[in-house]
DNA sequence: GCGCGTTGAGAAAAGGTTTTCTCACTCGCA
DNA sequence: TGCGAGTGAGAAAACCTTTTCTCAACGCGC
């Protein structure tokens, strides 16, 4: 029985007779035979695995995307390296080195904020490149949430349940995403909505709404926050000021941070920005470039979804 | 110019002239050569890559190993693969098939708790296999962190700051590092001091709060509780009832969930299981065994830490 | 001057798989 | 019976490195 015959007739490959075939499948299930990977890849030139890079070690963001690209990746065969490189460039070149010495198929970059690049270089390698969730080069393949989409379900969501005095209180203006947030707020709401841009953090939702009440002005019955963070925030501070969420106030976050807006007492009504779904799609193109399948450059940006609990 | 001649100068082996060494390097870095990884583990059977097996997908205690796991064997030029199998024993001998395939040169498992083991059977690989907070088979290798040395910092630290009527507020009874660490709360704070059980929840501190204060007994000074969800329950459900923390009553919590401990007012006293030093332990055990260096097999728990802030 | 020892470089094998090519055998048809 | 077509199996090359072995050349000492 020689090597060939055997691969031919594992491959389903070259001509042979049907019973030789199953003898040998048979036989190579019943003792547990395994192709190696490596001496597959070698000739191949596909190793069947690429590498996933991020600078957002701790982050809720890359867990969803790694998720999604892990799930839509396992069904080809393609396992994912992981490699965090926080925010340093030394790192970030090793591990993109130690992936193409490994012979990853495509790399796919991630990040914890949509408008920063990360610290390393991936033009002009010799694999594809796709980003998701974070800058990429011009011309290259990039995925994001869009999250205006997102702001205008939450909006909506708003305008349905019969608020009219909408706030949108959300980070700081260097964010793109908060940018993004607050004109399509603006633009659902009506021009006059007011925004408030403070830090992504609890205390300045707490702030924020502490704020408002001392100026004794319009109060809005309608709050859209840019992330659960604030929204929390604001949702503890209403509480505490004897403001009912729901009833007097509808409340809105953003990230549908499942620990942090479940917990939330009433429970957030927020935006998901589907970065499982995300993760899926820049594992599929990817895996699309790897196998020589074109794909249209440019930026693609993914409708979010409104997850309804108690807090709208 | 041969081939060998070039590996053997690249390599440092062989014997041959030292300009002609030099030469060559210098050549190759010219050109950008790097070694195919693939080439060179079908002949070396290493692939310089370990396998992290995980059923915590979106948790906060795999992200902190796996950062560990990374930074200790990028120094060696080990690549990990990550998979996350949620609780699913087919996607499970999925990862776990495809990582031998890869020839991964030893796998790490982890989880989320330490008391369950993953749905996967990872006894009798061909390849090592180490288990970092996460339920190793008998005989196996496992690194855990040490939940009684971690209440014992943290009911240490309540007594330093002359608290007399301790309590502990922690989860259920079938998770055994609530039972290690109530056992060590009940050794450091007396036999008598209360202990109560319920749910690793926000909600669950709250409640406790307000049973005890409603059943009029004696109220304790120092809590202690069982992570850091519970102790930001406890120390909301104090503010509300207007309770100083931690002038009135001090609070400590396990797990030091960053984004946790520092948003809850005041920011969160706690104890840090190490999580990242765990992972690097594992990571440089592992590499040990795949190098055929014998690492004595049982049960290794590693210190906490208690990382001082506000409530305490 | 010759031989031996040393030094430097290249040839060859090995690692496991896939693919193409070749060869032998069989069967059918003339 | 002989020839051609078709069929099945194996041989060989290729992927890229590393390592061991071989061989040639040179220098030094006797």
């Amino acid at each position: 029985m020689s090597v060939s015959t055997v691969s031919k007739a594992l491959n389903d490959n070259g001509r042979m007779a049907a019973d030789t075939r199953e003898r040998i499948k048979h036989l190579a299930a019943e003792i547990g035979f395994r192709p190696n990977a490596l001496a597959r890849g070698l000739l191949s030139n596909r190793s069947f695995t690429v590498g996933l890079l991020t600078n957002d070690t701790y982050g809720r963001f890359t867990l969803p995307v790694m998720a999604g690209v892990s799930e839509a990746l396992v069904d080809h065969g393609v396992s994912v390296f992981l490699c965090a490189i926080e925010d340093d460039p030394a790192l970030g070149k090793i591990h993109v080195d130690a992936m193409l010495d490994k012979q990853v198929d495509g790399i796919i970059a991630t990040g914890k904020r949509v408008d920063r690049s990360l610290p390393v270089d991936l033009a002009g390698l010799p694999v594809p490149v796709v980003y998701a969730f974070t800058k990429g080069e011009p011309g290259s393949v990039t995925l994001t949430s869009d999250d205006g989409h997102g702001a205008r379900l939450a909006v909506e969501r708003l305008k349905k349940m019969g608020r009219k005095r909408l706030l949108h209180i959300t980070g700081p203006l260097e964010f793109t995403s908060a940018v993004e947030r607050a004109e399509a707020f603006r633009a659902v709401a009506g021009g006059g909505a007011p925004v408030l841009h403070g830090v992504w953090s609890e205390a300045w939702g707490h702030e924020a709404i502490d704020r408002i009440w001392i100026a004794g002005g319009e109060r809005p019955d309608g709050i859209f926050c840019g992330n659960d963070q604030i929204a929390r925030g604001v949702v503890d501070a209403l509480r505490e000021r004897g403001v009912r969420v729901p009833e007097d106030v509808s409340v809105i976050g953003f990230d549908n941070w499942e620990i942090m807006a479940a917990q939330t007492r009433p429970p957030l009504t927020t935006v998901d920005m589907n970065l499982k779904e995300l993760g899926r799609e820049a594992g599929l193109m990817v895996l699309a470039l790897a196998e020589g399948r074109p794909i249209e450059p440019g930026l693609r940006k993914l409708p979010c979804r409104l997850v309804i609990r108690d807090s709208c």
